[in-house]
DNA sequence: GGCCTCGTAAACCGATCGGTTTTCATTTCG
DNA sequence: CGAAATGAAAACCGATCGGTTTACGAGGCC
């Protein structure tokens, strides 16, 4: 194990700007952020151009781990039907921890408003990536319509987890059966 | 018509809070507002409690118009499957708008964290009203399962509305094939 | 005319914003 | 040992935050 005990004043500054962005929104301050970290706003200048740089690349270290909980494993042999369902399954079970506060791709781009945002651009690929995933396994599963499916997937994946994260459903017995729906309109075998 | 020409201050503030947040957000300052209104800061915090219930106040304002606009007209004869149909058409029509940035009710609830913020209180008996709607239709419609149907059309409703905000998605062909999806699946006639 | 209400403009409050700078103690390394 | 690099602490900058208060002018009513 690679392991590191010992957090580095950037890693504690991206953990810090994760965590209190996630929970608080981007609209946390530089003073609080460093404070957090146990950094000086000085260090916190010299890693980064400005504070948008750092939510963004706050956002970008995050993405990897995002993707990695979400997608099955790389040699998962499953039918794509399935795939696409372990993604829903896993959103699903995020949902029920107790902080959870919906998809903070989906926040930033929804708080930051600019699309221009060094931040929104980084969400912007990170749902791309997503919604590549899906087109993928909905071509290899021989949807009628993989770029239709993709879009309606991804359309189902931010819904359900703003609608989670502002404690309007708690998603039980709900995504499963509609994307299963979708699946099956689609002609996914 | 009752139309009238000289708005009171009141109308004026809750306006520009109303055109103001939801091009910038909530993070709008009180200055700016009043400015916008031509309004001075005295007469807000006479005729408010606080900014928070000005926010409040405003999306009140705005909900029965939200509605409105979406919901077939009370002597619509068409069948429940149609009339859902048609709130998804009004969506779609709105998200084309050049200005358009998602559901104000969402993206409040999303911006503000706290579910017990006036504001937020507001957005949620909106979507409330929105829910009830589809399920009442979907039961008149005869689907199978009206609750779950209706848990599913808010969540396309907020998923499209938040994609189509962010500039993720113009909806164009998704909705109506989606929706319609959903409404076969679930038995509606 | 005299009075009272209304609302604007603007000063003011302490706090915080994003960002810069100075000071000083510690660590690193030749 | 001594020089250089690092980084925390904190003062500082002008601007803005939500909110209060003072001052003054424009109307209506007796």
């Amino acid at each position: 194990m690679t392991t590191e005990v010992k957090q580095s004043t950037r890693e504690r500054l991206l953990e810090a700007a994760a965590t209190l962005t996630y929970r608080d929104g981007v609209i946390i301050g530089v003073d609080t952020l460093c404070k957090a970290a146990g950094v000086s706003k000085r260090s916190l200048y010299q890693l980064f151009e400005s504070k948008d740089e750092l939510l963004a690349a706050s956002l970008e270290e995050r993405s990897a781990a995002f993707v990695a909980t979400l997608l099955p494993a790389a040699d998962d042999s499953r039918s794509p039907h399935e795939r696409i369902l372990h993604v829903f399954d896993q959103l699903e079970e995020q949902a029920g921890a107790p902080d959870f506060q919906g998809c903070r791709y989906l926040a930033a781009q929804i708080e930051l408003k600019d699309q221009n945002h060094p931040a929104s651009r980084v969400a912007h690929r990170v749902k791309a990536n997503l919604t590549a995933f899906f087109r993928a396994e909905a071509e290899q599963g021989g949807a009628s319509d993989p770029d239709l499916l993709a879009r309606q997937l991804i359309l189902v994946f931010d819904g359900a987890s703003a609608r989670a994260g502002i404690g309007a459903d708690r998603l039980t017995g709900l995504i499963t059966p509609t994307v299963a729906t979708l699946l099956d309109a689609a002609g996914m075998h």
